[in-house]
DNA sequence: ACTTAAGCTCTACAGGTGTAGACTCCCGAC
DNA sequence: GTCGGGAGTCTACACCTGTAGAGCTTAAGT
């Protein structure tokens, strides 16, 4: 009986309000989105983000914790590979990919990295995921440092590939991307030696 | 006779103007600073800033170029060098520490990708200026494909190190983050085969 | 049918934004 | 001296921001 978009569910609405935020929030940042803007998309009114998560700021948190808990392609699985860095170009070219959102954690950090507010929000959380669970899968001396050099190079890329970018790396054919990536992973992976 | 900071100097004050803006944007991003805020550092009124570059976005554009036409120290004098990868890493480690400021157009333009307006104007620069001159440095296939690459990973490393930042990046020394960054850019710098 | 309470919205406000237009000030030339 | 004009400022406006508080609307319980 008249399924006109939406009932009254405050589960379901909680959910398209995170998702309509984890969208604009990716795309425009903490500051470049108003609660307004989000709300329509959500198909809900400004104040209803505020009941279900106190403020903007809490709605932001709550995003934030959501995309961080996915498990990214950057996992233990793809490194256990027979050939990690063949495997690891391949995922990290495809989920850079413009429109792929598996990565919105990070376009979110990027693109909230102006205000202090947000950032300081954002970090700790990239820390405890990604970072941990890469970590988690390298072997040799200086996993840390080395982890946190390929979630580098990852977010650089992701971000040069979006809104705009850089015209070579949207351009680029995915085979010869993948073959560039490749031997520069291999040397980050690897443990030197 | 009294010079308590300044006198009426168009040029002079011009220049005040931009390094102001200039500093504030790197910091905040396009949308993250306004005006008055940039005023105040420049010791003068929000409205002459109007007055001398037309509006906000015109004096972002000022910066943009400014910016971008200093030589960045991803140049043909490191490419050149006897080493050219370890050279190029040792730069990029100097270069994407926090508080130097040569990197600032790129800080400004990854600050500044949630307003699609400022990208807009910023992505035509970048490609002008340092992918350009790269590119320019490099020798074998692929080669506006792999200066991009290079220059995504310098940004990802830049704003990963930059405002709180990616611990390990922070913390680690310099030199284990130039000896685990010079083999990823030497397989990036030479010709694959 | 009536009550209850959860789901949701309306109105309003205090503060911040970029900038248009009129204004004041002061140096230098006559 | 006085006058022109560039350097710089003041005031104001229309718009947008996050959010507090009161209000409405509907589904479910009895």
């Amino acid at each position: 009986m008249g399924e006109h978009g939406h009932r009254r569910n405050a589960a379901e609405t909680r959910e398209r309000i995170l998702a309509a935020a984890r969208a604009a929030f990716a795309r425009a940042g903490y500051d470049g989105v108003g609660v307004r803007e989000i709300a329509r998309d959500a198909g809900v009114t400004a104040m209803l983000i505020n009941r279900y998560f106190g403020s903007k700021e809490g709605l932001f948190e709550a995003v934030l914790d959501a995309t961080m808990a996915e498990p990214v392609v950057l996992s233990a699985a793809n490194l256990a590979d027979a050939d990690p860095a063949r495997r690891l170009a391949e995922a990290i070219v495809d989920v850079t990919d413009p429109g792929c959102s598996p990565l919105d954690g990070f376009l979110i950090l990027m693109r909230s990295a102006s205000s202090p507010r947000a950032a300081a929000l954002a970090w700790p959380r990239i820390e405890a995921g990604h970072l941990a669970r890469l970590v988690d899968a390298l072997r040799g001396p200086d996993r840390e440092a080395r982890a946190a050099v390929v979630l580098a190079f990852v977010a650089g890329l992701k971000l040069f590939r979006s809104g705009g970018g850089l015209r070579p790396l949207v351009e680029t054919p995915r085979e010869v991307l993948v073959a560039t990536l490749e031997p520069a992973l291999r040397a980050l992976l690897e443990p030197p030696g």
